[in-house]
DNA sequence: CCCTGATTCGC
DNA sequence: GCGAATCAGG
């Protein structure tokens, strides 16, 4: 599939509007979401209301776009009746919405650092945790990232043939 | 595990 | 120019 000048138009259309490259793939068809994102980059157009993006490594300049966001009370369900007792030490009930400390973690929570263990404010995510796990689900994900292939030292794809049979696959 | 965009670089 | 593989992150 190449790209017409119809399909650049129809994609730069749905990147605008706000669509995620996979999506754009998956609607227009023929493409992968890579292949969207590599015309995306290629036609220039690229970050746009895209959050999570601080540049490799470190970006200095980042937009000061100040935005006031309609703070909605969220009603916090009661969760935590959930933690069990607090036996041995730890005299400290710090709970309500503070902050899980290196004092206070037990073994069914998860031991997600969050801050700068530098600071005073360091603490641990503190979400329940499976028996025998150091994180909750979501955080334990984020540590046991499945291995991504790394045979290679970067891109290497040597076989044509398997290009035209992963093609063909995806087609 | 799902997902996002960003980047590299053989083709 | 293209886009798969990979990276880096949520």
């Amino acid at each position: 599939m190449a790209w017409t000048d119809e399909r650049v138009e129809l994609l730069k259309t749905l990147w605008a509007e706000g669509l995620s490259a996979a999506q754009i793939a998956n609607k227009m068809g023929g493409v992968t979401r890579n292949a969207v994102i590599g015309k995306v980059h290629r036609l220039g157009l690229s970050g746009r209301a895209t959050p999570a993006k601080p540049q490799r490594g470190c970006g200095p300049s980042q937009e000061p776009r100040e935005e006031v966001v309609t703070v909605k009370p969220q009603q916090r369900t009661e969760i935590k009746s959930v933690i069990p007792e607090v036996d041995t030490i730890t005299p400290v009930v710090l709970d309500t919405g503070a902050m899980t400390t290196v004092a206070t973690i037990k073994n069914n929570m998860c031991k997600w650092p969050i801050g700068d263990p530098a600071k005073d404010d360091f603490h641990f995510c503190g979400q329940p945790a499976s028996m025998g796990k150091s994180y909750c689900t979501h955080h334990a994900r984020l540590a046991f990232q499945p291995p991504q292939r790394r045979d290679r030292p970067m891109v290497r794809r040597p076989a044509s043939a398997l290009l035209e049979k992963r093609r063909a696959a995806a087609s």
